[in-house]
DNA sequence: ACCAGGTGAGACAAATTTGTCTCACGAGAT
DNA sequence: ATCTCGTGAGACAAATTTGTCTCACCTGGT
């Protein structure tokens, strides 16, 4: 039978979110595949890898476009990106951890288009004046993914509700943590 | 001449923060000392992260009495958290990434009376009304955690500016992203 | 001058991981 | 029934990293 590719790295994210130093071997088991066979499909661990951050901006990418940055107010475009890279959060948090991927001075195009898509999402909010000016749209963008991780991370260690995942993160990073009066 | 202890654990933190894979002759060149000597002073690789989390836990610590986090309001004594926890940001963005630390089931003492700490001056903020209550004192404590990590790796990789840290960490976790209305 | 302690450089074996190869097996197609 | 393709299992060498050891050197104190 057939190998998923994709399925295949899938499990890897999944592992390798938990365990970053996991060996091929480790990988291949968490598979249900033989190493010989994950040597097949990826040609090696960097391979891999980048198979993954491939995986991951992609999947990034078609949040974007369902999130529709562009449109509505910017404060609900934000949640419906929120919600759209839910399901990329997991493999998102690994991928910022792994620094191989931006030690070398090319780092993958894919990044750039997401943060710049990013950062257009919150200088509509500044420029609408729906968002603050005195915090830059680039740690905007930062703070989106230092929180996605964190959530991730948080759920995966059963200290938050994955149910939560989208309120936590869009409510923290739009409201903050003061109470609002009541208006 | 005798090898400062700590300044081979700072240079080895600020190494393993941008290269996690960093072998331990990469950490001792860093360092400006030879392997042998890295080796007498720590057995291991295990043994050099394990002394990298006591001495992040250790100025964490001295970060949160700094803080005073009973004292003021729960806003004031975040900030003061966030300002004192700056010097000590990038190890921490170095062992959140290294889920060694946390794979087997006993983690250090040393990080949930951290947490405690932390997710209690949150409450605090929560019964004092100046804190939202929909969000839990234990997502806010990891919001914390994840916004200084994304905070830390901003900086080195020069995309905001060092002394924004405080201001930026501080104001979006305590004030969100949406423009506020003046009183 | 002498000594003691700490260090650097390098050699060495052991352990781990990786990449490649071969061979046998089994499911599905013809 | 036969063929073919993909896979699993295992062997193997190469590369890397680690841990340990020895020896020479240097510096500070006696």
């Amino acid at each position: 039978m057939s190998v998923d590719r994709d399925q295949v790295l899938r499990s890897a994210a999944a592992l390798l979110t938990r365990k970053g130093s996991a060996t091929m071997d480790e990988v291949a088991r968490a598979a249900g595949i033989s190493r010989a066979t994950l040597h097949r499909h990826f040609a090696g661990r960097d391979a891999l890898v980048r198979a993954l951050e491939e995986l991951g901006i992609q999947e990034c990418e078609t949040a974007l476009a369902a999130a529709r940055l562009g449109e509505d107010s910017a404060e609900e475009a934000l949640r419906r990106l929120v919600k759209e890279i839910q399901p990329a959060a997991g493999l998102l948090a690994f991928l910022v951890t792994e620094n191989q991927l931006f030690e070398d001075d090319a780092q993958h195009e894919g990044w750039s288009r997401l943060d710049d898509n990013i950062g257009a999402l919150f200088r509509r909010g500044q420029e609408s004046g729906e968002f603050r000016i005195d915090l830059t749209p680039v740690w905007f963008t930062e703070a989106l993914y230092g929180l996605i991780g964190a959530a991730a991370w948080a759920v995966l260690d059963g200290r938050v509700a994955a149910k939560d995942f989208t309120h936590m993160i869009a409510e923290l990073l739009i409201g903050g943590a003061r109470r609002r009066v009541e208006p």
